[in-house]
DNA sequence: GTGAAAGCGCTAACAG
DNA sequence: CTGTTAGCGCTTTCAC
């Protein structure tokens, strides 16, 4: 747009550079009506600073980076990635920052952004996804000065900051709500379990299953990718250890799961009943709708734009660690309409 | 990292900062020697040019932005937008700028945003998201002096460059596969038509209709929102004028259309047949595997952030419009492959 | 409280 | 081909 610079508004309003500057970032020692006089102007003329200026001066950028590493940037057929950077956007548009979007796809993208990103003064702070365990990049990344917010829990946790959900806790919560069905050969459907949040959601299901005098199964246990396709195929093999119930650790797995409890001949929740992860719009909408967990996604990212502008302007010492609520939203999928209505009639 | 600066590897390789400079900037009249010496240096250091400092001085802030208007940012619900995002993402990288994303989700958002990302200098180009028709950013965003690409076509196509499928063939060709199936009762379930794309995949339906005789119906033409929900509601209007076919505007809607169907107790494609727009991954995994017009979305993003930085470099005259080619893709929901087997029978 | 002045680290004429 | 020099538009001491 315009072309004005601190030194024209400064002489628009009878003042000086300085003055202008202390204006506009709102610091004292500016008198009342000089200050009133100066906005005015640089409302009158749309007046906005250079952010180049700005930056190259302040040795702040005013933009975060969200850094989705390799392992998971074809994650991004998961919707839960959308919602997440929609409430990341929202609150850097809060916070009057700017968000920079770095998907890295190919090792040598890798290679080229990262020292692009890491390049002191390039970005105020970042947000990274957790990866896999053989992602280096997480760790490359995590060990630099940039102030760092971690998207998920990392699987090195020393001084770094990170928010997450109680993955362990929902997930148990999750099959203890199958086996109180009266659920007994309950299997599940991971995540990677070259991440911790595939290893979590795990953790809770094998807990749940010992904490009620159930025995394990390996059988029962079938590691997939956060794919609907990946969901379809675990279920497949899981089918022929015959099991009652299911927890998929994400929703796109348990929809994939269903169809192929569908393509068998099986009923959802008769022969199988289920509860999926994330509590994604669709989850409401499958057939039958689905039991699972929900997750707070926008609010999520919301709550790590917050916490990493808290970092750059406090500095990153000591870390913070943020573990927010799940909630267990129960449908059609696990049968306990189902069995409510039955106990009622008996 | 690093605080190194021009003079530094400047002083290590024996020469002044302005050749260092011209090396970094691949320029031409350097000695092969003294080139390959800086660059020596560089690569040892692993220095990485102060990018506020180049954005000072240049002019350029080797970043362009996307913009996803107020009307369009709920679509992120739409698993086209993360693909189209990654597919810009990839394209970034390979350009080395980096990516600023900007959602607007309020009315303020608007306000505050758009004098930001309009303040020269701030963004060397951005793409901007075709919104509906009365979304002013669009408007007002096209009026700048920065180089713009539109996503979609815009609905003021003047002196704007924009990249596009032809929506009005595909749905034509789409419509046309329909009526040869011999279904006659076609029905359509649109995109909003304040937008663009929501007019000329209807504007395709209309023409097919027509160019093969066919007595257009408007209870047979619905209008809905690009979401499953939507498509699943509008299904349930349609049903009432018995359409022996559906064209659906985006895949997502025709999920949710032959849900509907489903709950009404009838099958698709026998007693209806479907066709959608997107092809996107969860396309060919639907019950049964939905026929579409398959779109180069990453392509597209790619293509668009290309054409983008051909406008940075060379000027935005004369303006561009680039519109990229789509392919009907076959599954069962049309009832075509069906159809064939009965035709061999005969 | 306010202004003058010195950079921030780079690019881009302009000499040579 | 290479170096010198003058900014780019802001922030930030340091005087006053």
């Amino acid at each position: 747009m315009s072309n004005l610079t601190l030194e024209d508004i400064a002489k628009r309003a009878g003042v000086s550079r300085s003055t202008v500057s202390r204006v506009i970032n709102s610091q004292q020692y500016v008198r009342q009506d000089v200050r009133e006089r100066v906005l005015r102007v640089i409302e009158e003329t749309g007046f906005h600073p250079n952010i180049a200026a700005r930056a190259l001066a302040s040795q702040r950028s005013w933009m975060i980076g969200l850094v989705l590493p390799r392992s998971v940037s074809s994650f991004f057929g998961d919707p839960y990635f959308p919602r997440l950077t929609q409430g990341i956007a929202q609150a850097c548009n809060r916070h009057n920052i700017t968000l920079g979007l770095f998907l890295v796809s190919t090792p040598e993208d890798e290679n080229k952004l990262f020292p692009r990103i890491s390049r002191k003064g390039f970005l105020d702070g970042m947000l990274v996804q957790s990866g896999e365990m053989n992602d280096q990049l997480n760790e490359r990344l995590v060990n630099l000065t940039v102030p760092i917010v971690v998207l998920g829990r990392p699987f090195q946790t020393n001084e770094v900051s990170y928010i997450d959900v109680d993955n362990v806790k929902a997930s148990f919560d999750a099959v203890t709500h199958l086996i109180r069905q009266g659920r007994r050969n309950v299997g599940t459907i991971t995540g990677p379990t070259s991440s911790t949040v595939g290893l979590d959601r795990k953790e809770g299901y094998l807990r749940a299953m010992l904490e009620h005098g159930l025995e394990l199964n390996s059988s029962l246990i079938m590691e997939s990718d956060f794919t609907e396709a990946g969901g379809y195929l675990a279920m497949q093999e899981l089918l022929v250890a015959k099991p009652d119930a299911i927890f998929a650790a994400s929703d796109i797995m348990a929809l994939g799961a269903m169809r192929a409890v569908h393509d068998a001949g099986l009923r959802v929740p008769e022969d199988i009943a289920f509860v999926g992860f994330d509590d994604l719009p669709f989850a409401s909408l499958s057939q039958p709708a689905l039991t699972t967990v929900h997750q707070p996604i926008s609010k999520f990212g919301e709550k790590a734009v917050d916490i990493l502008m808290e970092l750059i302007e406090n500095g990153t010492k000591p870390s913070r660690r943020i573990i927010m609520d799940t909630e267990l939203v129960i449908r059609d999928s696990c049968g306990a309409k189902q069995k409510m209505e039955m106990d009622k009639e008996t």
